[in-house]
DNA sequence: ATAATACAAGTAACCGATTACCTATACGTC
DNA sequence: GACGTATAGGTAATCGGTTACTTGTATTAT
């Protein structure tokens, strides 16, 4: 293959000479010598190596995007945006699926440093499906070897990242259903969703600050797939009480408990209204289409993206961009009867 | 940051050395002189730097996944099984979505050339969403530069591929509605699918095989999202003497296809019959779940990466596997009344 | 005792670029 | 005519590793 030596001696220059020509650096050459290396680089099949080109720079212009899933929607929609994005700006994009499992995550951390990434977009994996806890040293160790991070997804101290106000969302949720006129809402939780704390605390909110008061046995957790979903939503319609409208954390759980509903024989929305969390194409073919707390998907990878450039480029202090949910409604609510 | 010539300083021995040992290259070193480099090593943080790696050895351990989508579960359950098995092999995953757009992907192949990947999955894009070329030009271009190719959705010579019998499908599935008693049998195409010509071949000639003659008029075709079928099933039931049974080309059309039925108070599967191509969570979500084709996705993954390991380790000559669809039955076929 | 061999390590060229610094002309000015 | 300054281009160090070849010493064979 080609190299700028082999253009120099073709067409009789140094070396020097080729790359500004054929990076456009602002140095001046001759117009009848640029056209002699242009020449001589196309006869040549020249093709430029970004490999050389990195380890000069010091910059791969490569960015990981480091994520716990990538056959959930709410993942690939943001990867594509994020994706797009960073191609427009000459980034490549490896890409880094956890599968949610932690010492992936801590390989993938290891191998992005010494393939030298410019940069990370990071939505941590949890150590432990029980708990909540993310692996801070993985960032840490990215961030000590001058890797620029955004984080989304989780929260962290000190690095940019976009956040979720899902804190609002579940409270503008159960209020929805309390305007229905329910006074019963269950809540389906995820054992591992990242930001399900604070989903869960809007929903207890809303509920206090209507003058209700929280019944334990109303909340019950199940995995993030969609049996999880349909375990849960037996077990809380087996309840002696049973609720009467249920929040579910994410995408594929609600479809669950929707799935789970209907196998009991109970009609949604006439007997259960169900609100989900993440919208996608799912949401709109179930039957009856479920209204969801849609996260703004698109805006995240947009914003991420504007995040890491500026951890690129300028090294600034870490920001945090607060990005609001918007609740789709569709037909799986009803008022109460 | 640290590099080889810092730790070999620190451990009072040569670079060569310090290579050897980090490397364990077979020659011969003294195990104290191997302790002395690991610790100093350890002390110095050191990352290697594979960037450099890859300039010294002509190789980069990187592999491009190039195709024309990520949101459609169709590519991203196959991304899913290519990226882990590669990541296993020690090999680092860049995401190429074109978007179905094809100048995207002459930009991939560009820059993939210049960044000097070992090798590329590759589901080529169509030229134009009307016809059923792809651009071979760009596969060539990889070929030329020495990169190893595999390609699956699409036909090539010479080019290991992985190829899935949707002719078969296709087949089958026709013969399916055949013994439920239909004898018109609708077809939606999709303008840009790559192997589309293998299925409507399929439904063609079993229908023939039947001793059925074929009814342009059955045949329609539209984009390949759910918009595109829920307008063909209007254009097929709408005719004068619409198909009892419908063949879809593809997931989310399918299920476009049925929401159009539906819209247009046409029971599924009492009064219509639906079979779509590609399962996923979305077909056994809808009412009522669909029986699909299915394509093998995490063989095709799986096949994909070997392939592409035997093309660039031993480059041999091509070899194209041929895998297999199978039909799942759900429930939203039924016997013609 | 000496030659041959194994062991342990070092030297320096190379991978394919970039770029700071230097050199040689040509031109204009006083 | 001497000097300053563009203009056009070259030299060689550098990025961080790998590795063919060389060297020096210890061990074994004869």
């Amino acid at each position: 293959m080609a190299t700028i030596y082999d253009i120099a001696k073709k067409a009789g220059v140094s070396v020097a000479t080729v790359s500004r020509v054929l990076n456009g650096v602002d140095h001046p050459v001759r117009e009848e010598t640029r056209q002699k290396i242009i020449e001589a680089a196309k006869e040549l099949g020249y093709r430029p190596n970004k490999i050389a080109k990195s380890l000069a720079h010091r910059r791969t212009y490569t960015v990981a995007l480091l994520i716990p899933s990538i056959t959930n929607n709410f993942y690939t929609e943001i990867a594509e945006v994020i994706e797009q994005k960073l191609g427009e700006k000459g980034y490549s994009t490896y890409l880094c699926n956890t599968q949610r499992m932690i010492e992936k995550e801590t390989q993938y951390v290891d191998d992005l440093i010494a393939r030298r990434v410019d940069g990370v977009i990071f939505s941590p994996t949890r150590v432990k499906p029980e708990d909540n806890l993310v692996n801070a040293k993985n960032l840490e160790e990215l961030r000590k070897n001058g890797i620029a991070v955004v984080a989304f997804g989780s929260h962290f101290s000190n690095v940019s990242q976009v956040y979720i106000n899902t804190y609002e969302g579940a409270l503008e949720a159960t209020r929805y259903l309390l305007e229905l006129g329910h006074r019963r809402i269950g809540f389906i939780d995820g054992l591992e969703a990242g930001t399900r704390k604070s989903r869960r605390r809007g929903y207890i909110d809303a509920l206090k600050m209507a003058g209700i008061s929280i019944d334990a046995s109303l909340i019950v957790s199940g995995n993030l797939e969609m049996d999880g979903g349909y375990e849960c939503v037996k077990k809380l319609m087996r309840l002696a009480n049973p609720p009467t409208a249920i929040i579910v954390v994410n995408n594929f759980m609600a479809i669950g408990a929707l799935k789970g509903a209907k196998d009991m024989g109970i009609n949604v929305p006439e007997e259960l209204s169900i609100i989900g969390f993440d919208d996608s194409k799912l949401s709109e073919v179930v039957e009856p289409p479920l209204t969801v707390v849609k996260q703004p998907l698109k805006e995240i990878g947009d914003v991420a993206v504007e995040l890491l450039m500026e951890q690129m480029e300028r090294e600034g202090a870490p920001r945090m961009v607060k990005l609001k949910t918007q609740l789709v409604v569709r037909a799986s609510c009803a008022r109460r009867k």
